[in-house]
DNA sequence: GGGATTTGACCAGC
DNA sequence: GCTGGTCAAATCCC
């Protein structure tokens, strides 16, 4: 990692101990946001190979998870060198009641800028808000917000433009402030009870009961694919592949197995994106997935994907 | 019908 | 006045 030289470079006193604070910090967010990045490339490639992609998916969160785990503890109180500011890139809390400005021209420096052959896959879900014509550009700049940055006011923002007529052509994408919606995190979070009580929330939405129709809407129905979807990735690895439940024994769930999402850089998200179903007609799959069988879980992924409210952490979503 | 995208208009900085 | 960023109505698509 480059971290070590920058560390390596930077001498004793109070002023190196900041810059190597937050040298590590810029490290573990890149690191973190690089393995965002390759677990969409990575779930794009084995999308359909079942264990394999479970296990990529069941990895490189765990990755995620220990990029998290080490941002928080390197953000803590106890840890920031005293008169450290917060570290630009850990935007601890949503942005006040009042209307987010509009960002002025001095606020356009990117927080990170990359060059990409595939700008849509950064692990976040985006909704294209606006496309402009950049003078002295040939090619139109695209500009796109957090999913959600609505419901969970996240004022995280990305402009794509495409630099080069490669094949495949190359895009500048830059990112605006942090994610504060922490997509992955709920998706990886669902307790048991509370899946449980999903699934009779589906049953009794499917049987036209409102309240249960209601709660649905309320959690939101990407949330709730997200997070079916990691139980019974968690479930393929966990029990080998496809794991039915004995007879008569336990609490069984039936949970849909759909693609990791990974839409084609296209328009039309609102049902491939959330769903995770790319193809109309093509149904998910379902499996049966012992419930009580994940009680292996109780090492809580849960707890460490927390400190996830501080940090963008990678989504599995991404519309265009 | 509802959600996402498109696109012209508006606004603010330079 | 020009330019870039955002808004919001219109449109599209499932």
């Amino acid at each position: 990692m480059q971290t070590q030289s920058r560390l390596a470079v930077n001498g004793g006193g109070s002023s190196a101990s900041e810059d190597e604070h937050e040298a590590v910090i810029r490290e573990l967010t890149r690191g973190h946001e690089l393995t965002a990045q390759l677990r969409a490339e990575a779930l794009r490639a084995l999308r359909g190979q079942g264990q394999a992609e479970a296990t990529a998916a069941f990895i490189l969160q765990e990755v995620s998870r220990a990029f998290t785990v080490c941002l928080s503890i390197m953000s803590s109180p106890a840890r920031a060198p005293p008169s450290s500011q917060p570290p630009p890139t850990m935007e601890m809390a949503p942005a006040p009641a009042l209307a987010p400005p509009r960002r002025s021209r001095g606020d356009s420096i990117p927080r990170e800028q990359r060059t990409t052959s595939s700008p849509h896959s950064d692990g976040h879900q985006w909704r294209k808000y606006g496309q402009k014509r950049i003078t002295k550009t040939q090619f139109p700049r695209c500009y796109f917000k957090c999913s959600f940055h609505r419901e969970r006011n996240c004022r995280a923002t990305k402009q794509v433009q495409q630099c080069s007529n490669d094949d495949p052509p190359q895009y500048v994408v830059m990112y605006f402030n942090d994610h504060t919606c922490d997509t992955a995190a709920t998706s990886g979070m669902m307790p048991l009870d509370d899946l449980s009580g999903l699934v009779m929330a589906r049953q009794q939405a499917a049987a036209g009961q409102a309240g249960a129709r209601a709660l649905l809407d309320g959690r939101g129905v990407q949330e709730e694919h997200e997070r079916r979807l990691f139980v019974s990735s968690l479930a393929c690895v966990l029990g080998g592949h496809q794991q039915q439940s004995p007879a008569g024994s336990g609490t069984t769930a039936a949970v849909n197995v759909g693609h990791q999402q990974e839409p084609p850089p296209r328009a039309r998200t609102r049902d491939d994106a959330p769903a995770g179903v790319d193809a109309p007609g093509e149904m998910p799959r379902i499996i049966d997935v012992d419930v009580a069988g994940l009680d292996v879980m109780d090492y809580d992924v849960t707890d460490a994907l927390c400190f996830g409210d501080s940090y963008d952490l990678p989504g599995d979503g991404f519309p265009f």
